[in-house]
DNA sequence: GCTTTGACTGGAA
DNA sequence: GTTCCAGCCAAAG
């Protein structure tokens, strides 16, 4: 029973992403309960999203690493991941930076950075 | 309640 | 390496 809707579910997977760490649409759509609403979560984000929310939006990147936004805005979410310490590899972020919902930290140093 | 849109994804060219 | 096509889902008009 979702009580709740799919963006909200979205925006609070979204706020679980740890500082200095991205996570893609896909890994987002699936803590939220849907691994093939990818494009969702970005409608979600879009309409939710938009600034002034406190919402780590930037922290949310396409497949691979790559920045979703064209333009301005991916340039400005890359300058705010840089920000964070995340590093980038070319017009991509480093694999290792993206976060995964649902990790279970088997080792202590598995978290860390 | 149907149609349009959109910050996606994976595979092929 | 990038670009294009088709498929998917949810929110807004």
């Amino acid at each position: 029973m979702e009580a709740v809707s799919f963006s909200r579910r979205v925006l609070a997977a979204v706020h679980r992403i740890p500082k200095g760490r991205v996570a893609t649409y896909g890994a987002v759509a699936a803590a939220a309960g849907n691994p093939l609403a990818a494009r969702a979560v970005a409608t979600a984000l879009r309409s939710a999203g938009g600034g002034g929310n406190g919402l780590p939006w930037h922290r949310v990147v396409a497949s691979g690493g790559r920045i979703a936004l064209r333009g301005e805005a991916g340039l400005e979410q890359r300058i705010r991941l840089e920000g964070e310490g995340v590093r980038f590899r070319g017009s991509r972020v480093e694999t290792a930076y993206l976060f995964r919902f649902g990790m279970r930290r088997v080792s202590p140093d598995s978290t860390s950075v």
